[in-house]
DNA sequence: CTGTTAGCGCTTTCAG
DNA sequence: CTGAAAGCGCTAACAG
């Protein structure tokens, strides 16, 4: 039969309710009695019943993360974001369940109601582009529901974000120093932050250069490879074309080393092409894709447990900053002479 | 405060076990009654606290999906086909839960048994290659969890699954059919049941034709873009170089395309190229790819309602075949000149 | 077909 | 610092 914590108790000589405490790390219990209970549950391999947990305790120990991927169902962003999410919920024991919501839908209010009122989650992790939808961060807090974002737009709320605009600007930077001056940019999914931080970062590159950005240089993209290839297909059929292309994402700028094959140019010799996130396919690209390396399952992972510690009160919950790294490779060079 | 099943039945003035019945779809409860109960949960917005309903009734509403994406982890295949379980969860009420597990890990007995004491899984849905780990199966037959199968190898438990090997035959048909005869094949990922369908669709679609199968044009892959750029490099490096090839997915097919590229050889013009899954970057792909279409988030979808209606009893669970469809586009065309 | 009783395993409250 | 009693909301087992 199942081991309960009354066993435990037993086992260990003191009352259930001692157990647990000690189960759940509360205060006001003396060392000799925590290390009597702790070995107990090891002897008896005990493994709590979080049913009924939840039930007495009135908590879920479950942890939702949202995400809308209907602008791009190819990403492996979530994936990984997803990936780390997981850690950090298994490091606590804490189960996780993936609950995509749909921001343009109608009633995407009600059905984040009744999320909440059906699987009463402990708390939150929200992935882009959920973390800048106003209506659900306000409605979550009516619920009293934590949540921790990932790669906010704004800084004010728990989570885990990267210097977008600072990675875009080094990255172009990086262009400018091998000598570019005609550098293009394929825009991302027109509102999303992620387009707008890497926007913000090129302008500001170039114009620390001193250079005036060209609009015929800036073509919208989606985060699509096939919108990468449109795009630098626009680009390319320029009288006078971009000798680098920085795009707002990998997916894209492999659309642009594509059309550049299409258009008899080689990548880095006639054109430079440089993306963002560093994807798999980034290094398996030929030539390798320089770009910027967003650490995606990190980021869910430091999500997660700034979300879980919060939940515990042990800290307030805070805005992490995680570094950005360019990845310098062969799709980038010197300028055709 | 919350609404019970205590008030639901007050209200329908039944007992709390009658409303309970109706609650869980129980026999023996008249019509007129069942009417009156879900009026007066329906009234009430009742919503079943899941907690309770799992300390008391012993079971957890919850399905786990189980996965080992370790070898390919840019694969977009298996968020498809999550988003398919979790359709199927949310029609029944039940949440999912992703549970990534190595099957190569020394303790996976260890952890999978961890997984099922910690959250008590209803039951599990398993993705392919994990559909066809043998101590996995027994594992779970032993501790009594039910599952089912997306792309078993062997059709001997519930899920759902499509002829590839029919699918990769038809698909080489096709090429014959443009007059191809010099067809080399990419291999998948060794030791994966789609490897083997395929190649054997492609070998009796060659067979078929009364063609010799020539051992330098079945080149190993590993169901990456990257092992597809390498298949081909060393395809288009042979004296007498293939027509055609047909990669054993999309991924790998989009790799060719890309060597093709790099030898300066025109698709469909000088090699017709063609995969399987028909992910979204095939359609994206100039000349778009010919491919098998793959529904993989249907097949999650069926999976996993297979799965529920074998947990409530209703079916005794099938195995479910599923039709493909070949999607033929522009990367394949007649024999060169 | 319907209701009564007694828990499920844990935590809360409150008293020491 | 520790323990006793009283549930959390639901359902199993039985009785009618």
């Amino acid at each position: 039969m199942r081991v309960r914590l009354e066993d435990v108790a037993r086992a260990a000589k003191v009352s259930p309710k001692t157990a647990s405490r000690v189960l759940n790390d509360e205060a006001n219990v003396s060392e000799d009695t925590r290390k009597r209970v702790l070995a107990a549950m090891e002897a008896l391999d005990y493994r709590p019943l979080s049913s009924a947990r939840s039930l007495a305790g009135n908590r879920s120990f479950v942890v939702a993360m949202l995400y809308d991927n209907n602008d791009n169902p190819t990403s492996t962003y979530l994936a990984e974001i997803q990936d780390g999410v997981l850690e950090a919920c298994d490091a606590h024991r804490y189960s996780m369940m993936m609950r995509p919501l749909r921001m343009r839908d109608d009633d995407f209010i009600r059905r984040l109601d009744a999320l909440i009122s059906d699987h009463h989650p402990d708390g939150v992790v929200l992935a882009p582009p959920l973390t800048d939808y106003a209506p659900l961060l306000k409605r979550l807090r009516e619920c009293n529901v934590a949540y921790a974002c990932v790669s906010p737009e704004s800084g004010g709320c728990i989570g885990v974000r990267m210097d977008e605009q600072a990675a875009a600007r080094a990255i172009v930077d990086h262009l400018l120093g091998l000598g570019h001056t005609r550098i293009a940019h394929v825009l991302g999914m027109d509102g999303h932050g992620a387009s707008r931080w890497r926007l913000a970062g090129y302008r500001e590159a170039m114009a620390a250069a001193g250079l005036a950005v060209n609009k015929a240089l800036v073509v919208q993209g989606a985060f699509t490879f096939g919108s990468g290839v449109a795009a630098a297909r626009k680009l390319f059929a320029l009288k006078n074309r971009p000798t680098a292309v920085f795009a707002a994402n990998d997916d894209m700028a492999a659309g642009v080393m594509w059309a550049a094959n299409e258009h008899g140019l080689k990548v880095p010799g006639d054109v430079s092409v440089c993306g963002f996130d560093d994807i798999p396919l980034a290094s398996q690209l030929l030539p390798a894709l320089t770009t910027v390396r967003q650490p995606s399952r990190e980021m869910g992972r430091v999500a997660g447990l700034q979300l879980l510690e919060s939940l515990r009160g042990r800290s307030a919950g805070l805005m992490v900053q995680i570094p950005f790294a360019l990845q310098l490779r062969g799709s980038t060079g010197s300028i055709p002479s």
